[in-house]
Formats: C-alpha cells, structure tokens, sequence
DNA sequence: AATCGTGCCAACCGCAGACGG
DNA sequence: ACCGTCTGCGGTTGGCACGAT
C-alpha cells in the first residue's frame, strides 16, 4: 500500500531553522496552542513539514526546557534508567523534567558511552567489560521486545530509584526532583501525563532558565504589518528592544476584553503564585545577591546579561502568560493596576514586583 | 595560516503504534 | 477488520566548531 510521505517534500524547506521560522512557530503555538501538526506549517506560513515543527518545538522551542549539559544527578538518572529500560529514550526523558529524548539521546552517545567505558562498565549491558566478553551476554532486548510487563518495569524503575537515586537525594542533590520520583506509576503516568507533566504542572509548567534563542522582541512580533515584524535579526538584545509598542498591542489579544473586566480571581491567584514563582526564580539565579547589585562577572554564567535581567524575565512571564491565554490578565496587570486593589495586599510589599511595574510602566510610557 | 580530524548536536528519516472512519 | 492519517520514537546523518598538526 505504501505509506504516504509525512508532508509534501516539494518545496519545503529543510535544514537549519532561522530565527524567522522559530519565530513563526512560537507565535502560532502561542496563540492556537498544539494541535494538528500537519496544518502547522501551511496556518503558520512556514515552509517546513508538520514534523519537523513538531520536532522543532518538541526539541529546541519549548520555553520549558532546559539548556546545558546534563548534570551529574541527571546522569546518573540517565544511566540508572537506561540500565532499566534500555534505549528508550523517551521513556527516559519522561523522568527528567525539561529533558528532551533527543537530548539524552545524544549525550548518551557522545558522553556517558564513552564515561562508562573508561571506568570499565558496558554501557549496553551496565556490566563490567570483563564479564561481557566471556560469556555471550545475553543481548540487550531489543526494543520491541523491551515489552516487560507493566507492573515488572514499574518494579524495576521504582526499585532502581530506591537503590540508587534516592540514596543520592540524601546527599542533598538536587532535592526539587523529589518531585519526579514520586512518579513511577505508570497509571499515574496514563491518567495524569509524564512525571514531566506532573512536575510542569507543579511548578507552574515554565522553567526561567531557559531562554529561546530568538530575541523576545521577535517573538512578539504581532500578526499585522509592523516595522519590525519581519525577519528580525537577532543581533540586539539589550532592554532597549522592548521599547517598541509591539508588546503592548501583543498583549491585547482577542481573549483580552473579557478577562480585564471579568477576571476570574481563583485564575488570578494562580496567576499571582507563578508570578512569585518566576520571580523567586530568576531572583535566585542571581545568586541571591541584591538584585540592585549587578553579580560578579564570574557569577554570570547564562546567557542573559545583568541588563537583560529583567526584561528576561518579564518576556517569560508574558510568555507564560500568552501560553496560557492569560494576556488580559498581564494587562490589566501593568495598565491598570489601581483596579487591582483587592490584589493589593497580594503584590504590594513585593520590591521586586515594583520594580517590574516600575519598568514596565517606563516602557509603556515610551 | 591552512588543513585535517574529531566531537557534538540539531535535524532528518523511516518505522510502528494509536486512533478514527 | 481494514484502511488512512497522525504522531511518537529511535537510529542516523550533515554540518558546524574547535583543537591538533
């Protein structure tokens, strides 16, 4: 019967994604969240296959991923696991909050491949190299044989974390997933999405790390002709980009004229309580230092430089915000905040809420 | 300075499963 | 049960960056 091709190779676009395409791409998931991946590309005026936006956003633009090398917990999770179940990559992933298949993939093959065998150990059996070659080791099942019983893999994952992950949660690593591990019941996983998803949804689904390599400016480039809505290069990054009027008309989005006058106040804590979040967040990378004082140069590890700081964070915020359709809420947020007042008590006392208003409102009133 | 080799990683390819008609 | 479509997954590759020669 043969299998029809995943898009119409004519004419479509492969390679390297410009940050144009990523731009396109964000604002349509944004706006119309992901659904139908085939239709993405024609609805976003993009000439790539649905599967390579899918594999875009999934891998590279999702604003919850994270960046960077694995760290030496993730690791060990990584190696853990797949010692479990082998090369799935995925199911892997699913245990590392904001780790992506292919990530883990490839640090598997370029780093910890190469780790275990210099300390002597198979990387595909988890043996010692010795052992492997006498007896023909019984071959790694392969992946469609990898069928282990649910309750069996469910066993193994779980009696793998208790052995050695949790005994290393008590060396005080990395204690935030101690959330994921609580999440080994594949029933769980069913009913409620990836340990992933359980730890988005508990930390409000949004990692502040991470920045998209496209510039916050081009990604609220509005729908309609504007001066800089196309092709943005992305070469400035200092806050000064934000003084365009573009975000305030992409914060009036259609969903905005309800919210202002109507807002749903449980939405609104919520939406307060991300807000902390977030702020707590990007405040703590700065390694608790004042946040009026600009870190050591040694401490300025990310990408984002001390002037961006906030402008970062307040493009993640709206980021959030439009990803949840809160964009009515951001706006009677900055615009209008004296008809916030039973809100007051909530966000008053909060310095650095004030200084974000205090921002904002400077680049509003530009 | 130029060339070569290697490592790394984003992106692609093709298969398989899920799902709906 | 069959067929077509869509999505997810794992393996592979192309090309860039960087160090060695």
């Amino acid at each position: 019967m043969g299998r029809q091709p995943c898009c119409d190779k004519v004419g479509l676009k492969k390679g390297p994604w410009t940050s144009d395409e990523d731009t396109k791409l964000i604002n349509f998931i944004l706006a119309n969240g992901q659904c139908c991946w085939r239709s993405v590309p024609k609805l976003a005026g993009l000439l790539r296959c649905g599967k390579s936006c899918r594999l875009r956003w999934t891998n590279y633009l999702r604003p919850d991923l994270k960046r960077g090398l694995l760290s030496e917990y993730e690791e060990k999770m990584v190696i853990d696991l797949h010692a479990q179940l082998g090369n799935r990559w995925s199911k892997i992933a699913s245990h590392l909050p904001g780790r992506t298949d292919n990530e883990i993939k490839n640090h598997w093959n370029t780093h910890i491949k190469k780790k275990l065998r210099k300390m002597g150990i198979d990387p595909l059996t988890h043996k010692p190299l010795s052992t492997v070659e006498t007896p023909p080791p019984p071959p790694p099942p392969p992946q469609h044989e990898v069928q282990v019983p649910e309750n069996i893999e469910q066993q193994a994952v779980q009696q793998s974390y208790s052995t050695n992950i949790i005994s290393e949660l008590d060396q005080n690593k990395e204690p935030e997933t101690l959330l994921q591990l609580t999440v080994t019941d594949r029933e769980e996983e069913n009913n409620m999405g990836s340990t992933y998803d359980t730890t988005s949804e508990l930390t409000n689904g949004f990692c502040v790390d991470e920045v998209p390599l496209i510039e916050p400016h081009g990604i609220f480039v509005p729908c309609g002709p504007s001066p800089s809505s196309s092709s943005t290069p992305s070469t400035s990054s200092s806050s000064s980009s934000y003084g365009s009027d573009n975000i305030l008309e992409d914060l009036l989005l259609p969903d905005f004229e309800c919210a202002i006058n109507n807002v749903d106040f449980g939405l609104w804590d919520d939406y307060l309580n991300g807000w902390d979040e977030l702020i707590s967040d990007v405040v703590s990378d700065r390694k608790q230092t004042s946040m009026f004082d600009p870190p050591p140069t040694n401490q300025r590890s990310r990408m984002i430089l001390d002037q961006d700081c906030w402008a970062n964070g307040f493009f993640l915020i709206i980021w959030k915000i439009k990803k949840y359709n809160h964009a009515g809420l951001v706006r009677s947020l900055f615009i209008s905040r004296d008809d916030r007042e039973i809100n007051k008590p909530i966000i008053q006392g909060n310095p650095i809420f004030d200084l974000g208003l205090f921002i904002l409102f400077n680049i509003l009133a530009k």
